[in-house]
DNA sequence: ATCATGATTTACT
DNA sequence: GTAAATCATGATT
């Protein structure tokens, strides 16, 4: 990842499905009154705009995803299943509505305040695997919606993973949650983890989710 | 270990 | 009404 600021919006400026695979291992820290988070992502998912049928972008702009047309940088948080939050890194170009779904990673700082926000995690590992975990172990929510990750705005930052150990090989698969009918069947390999690390999600192969429904 | 279920917003049919 | 980029819990294997 660039340094400079302008550099990483550029670097930020592609399809998702190249700037996903680079951003493990980096960094993402939230830094509020509470105290700081900080998460070395282990695990994020590419959405490919309004012609990727698994992404919320797919049927056009709405209020709730309008911050994923906008320019690379920003936070695209969403809440959904009526009690989650989840937390997207919006890629370019502007107009293609593409982004990365922040799905696992490792709390790095703040574990403390992690915990607390997330007492039902039984271990570390746990604080940040899967996405609403890792949206609510940063705390991330509503009012984060559209703030710029290269500018600091709302004490949300992204960074390259410097300090920590060189990432192990990146595995790909299919995105999770959304091979059914009105996904894309399972065709596009577009979720992507390091290989291994124990903050990956477990994917459940044909195990579909329903909503409550008989 | 795996499975079933409930919590309940947003957006589409 | 129904499905969705989900998670915690409690029952069962």
């Amino acid at each position: 990842m660039p340094a400079s600021q302008s550099e990483k919006r550029r670097w930020l400026a592609r399809p998702a499905t190249e700037v996903a695979p680079a951003l493990l291992g980096c960094v993402v820290r939230h830094e509020d009154d509470d105290g700081a988070v900080a998460i070395r992502l282990t695990e994020v998912e590419a959405y490919m705009g309004s012609d990727d049928p698994g992404s919320h972008a797919f049927r056009g702009q709405t209020p709730r995803n309008a911050v994923m047309f906008g320019d690379a940088g920003h936070l695209y948080v969403y809440f959904t299943y009526g009690m989650h939050f989840c937390a997207n890194i919006v890629c370019g170009p502007v107009g293609l509505a593409t982004a990365v779904l922040l799905r696992g990673g490792e709390v790095v700082e703040g574990e403390e305040l992690a915990r607390k926000r997330r007492p039902a995690a039984r271990s570390a590992r746990d604080l940040a695997r899967g996405p609403a975990r890792l949206a609510s172990a940063l705390g991330l929510g509503r009012e984060l919606n559209g703030v710029d990750l290269l500018t600091g705005t709302g004490g949300v930052s992204l960074d390259a993973a410097n300090e920590y150990p060189e990432p192990r090989s990146v595995a790909t698969g299919p995105r999770v949650g959304v091979a059914g009918k009105g996904g894309d069947g399972g065709r596009f390999p577009w979720r992507y983890w390091l290989e291994g690390d124990p903050t990956v999600s477990r994917y459940r192969p044909g195990n579909v989710r329903r909503g409550r429904s008989l």
